[in-house]
DNA sequence: CATGAATGAGTTTTCATTCAT
DNA sequence: GATGAATGAAAACTCATTCAT
């Protein structure tokens, strides 16, 4: 492995090792030293790699935002081809939304860290809102052909976030049994499909 | 003033402190000699009406949820006569929803930060499910006579709630100017007033 | 009751309280608070009463050292008279400080928390001398008829109140069951009885 | 120095601070300031080396404890080959007892200390108990060939080690001139020699 | 006498960061 | 590139003492 591997794989385990320690301390009561052993290598190098501890979270919020997109482009990748309509294709959407939030509560609730930190880290606020207003154009491109206009478009589109983020909040607060999310999510696409976008 | 309304008023005075506080660092990083530097008083005294800072905390989660719904209960006071239909009524609910989240984003941040305290503290989480539970509750009842039965009414309750924090977590986010919410608002009331509930 | 024999009443509930945290905490770690809980007074008060908590503490001793002597001089008034020998009087002192130290252990305890107090306070330690030279001389008035002279009566007193100090210490930590303190006793006061003192 | 010693000198380094510090004050008004400052070390590093203040005392606890029993084990490889006879080793002993207390007052008073710790501390106390137990047991081997069974001698050896404990009090209490500690020893190794053991 | 609010110094502990090896 | 010892600032919390009422 070349020299420049072994930075980006050592970069990479100590994402992940964040990653891991955010699944049970948010951020501030994470320590550096948490992280170091969370990632098997010694304390004094995260500030080789990174030069503070503000630092690692920038690269953080990047490396999750990129998994983000990664975790849809991928979904894209395999499903994408296969729908015989729009609406076949947005179903599949939802689908992917779904099975995000449901199976994924752990990245909803590292989300929710992510919004309280950019409320006073306007660093990370700047990463936060570029991400959401990809997503936001993302999900307008896909909608737009049903829709008169951009404007509409953008409209749907920012509504679908919104109370997909709202349904993520919930779903990491009650427990599964205790919040109809699929219930919701079929009612909402239902409401979506056959109404909004006529 | 009485002995008791001293502490009353003390009791108050830090609750307010640590709100002005949350407006610009996060509570953990709010410490207990901010607090009472911003409440003007001495911080031993904190802990003479507080049995530390978690308590604090706590307490104030209740202030702030109680605000809330203060907040919501005396515009219904002022307003809730004064509609000449269940729809019109609904529409008067929507507008508050608008005024609050427009006019007191104050209070959708430090809601932000109260979502994810809860994320890794279930004292403070089982309060926001209380409140989450109790808000749903109270617009299923809301629009309940416009609906067939109780388990839609909540479904559908849900689903504004849900929707509304997702707006407010934007709203939080991204400058007034950057984020159509007066226009969200609008429509989603429409859809809600005129599709959703028939 | 007169003016000042409610200051002595809250002085002696002052004293008692401590006894009774003593038995606790050690001094360092009872607070004024503790006190004056126990004792069922305001905390403020205590001040009033004693002008520091280092004159609470030695009160204190004071007061617990002459509860000591008094336990003994009762004792000493109800049994006193009825022996018909010395030694029969030497071997009731015996009893004397054997139910002392068994059925007293609280106040072994203390004991040695005075003990260590007076190690790092000059004027706790004046006081400990006084009391245990005071002890010394009363044993060695018991044993000096049965002895050449002075000088060997307050060595042989020496001796005894030091071993039952010793034993003292040991019947604090240890268990009753861990400890032959009966055995111990009794040997010991016959070794006395019959091979010092002839 | 290779890395293991520098982290052994430290917290010797400590130990001997806490020693130092110990003969002027308590162990609870001791601050882990106070033993940094005594060590010439930063206070961060004792949190570093032991992780937390109790810690410290405890791992105290075991190197006074075994300080006392290399002091004694050192004196009798020094001096145990050369007695021609049980009484003159015996003799010795006592006379190992007699420097150990003269000389070695600071010993005494440290012991007085963590006695009254080993009141309200049930670790200490265990400690403390386990060394006792094994002081008091090595005596009664010492003593077992001159006495009838096992049971006597453990009697006889508790005896003399509370006398000794009781003695190394007032040698603490008593100023040198003031004790007639050097008396009390031969007179007691007299009496334990000729009368207690045939 | 009595109360309890207020003060401020002091305590243990944590931790990001630096740096010699 | 690693290591882990070292620093020092800052945190939460405790408490004896004072004093206005």
């Amino acid at each position: 492995m070349s020299r420049k591997s072994v930075q980006d794989e050592r970069r990479l385990q100590i994402m992940e090792a964040l990653h891991k320690c955010l699944l049970e301390k948010p951020f501030d009561k994470t320590s550096i030293k948490d992280i170091a052993a969370e990632a098997g290598i010694n304390h004094g190098m995260l500030h080789y790699y990174y030069k503070s501890k503000d630092d690692i979270l920038l690269n953080y919020i990047e490396y999750i935002i990129d998994m983000y997109r990664t975790m849809f482009n991928e979904w894209l990748a395999k499903n994408g081809g296969s729908f015989s309509s729009t609406q076949a294709f947005l179903r599949g959407c939802f689908d992917f939304m779904h099975e995000r939030i449901t199976l994924n509560r752990d990245i909803s609730r590292i989300f929710v860290e992510i919004w309280e930190i950019s409320n006073y880290n306007d660093k990370v606020k700047s990463k936060l809102k570029n991400a959401y207003t990809l997503w936001i154009n993302t999900v307008a491109d896909l909608v737009s052909d049903q829709l008169e206009d951009r404007e509409t478009a953008l409209l749907v589109s920012t509504a679908v976030v919104a109370f997909l983020e709202g349904l993520s909040l919930f779903s990491v607060m009650f427990e599964k049994d205790e919040f109809p999310l699929e219930n919701l999510l079929d009612k909402f696409r239902h409401l979506l499909l056959n109404k909004l976008l006529i």
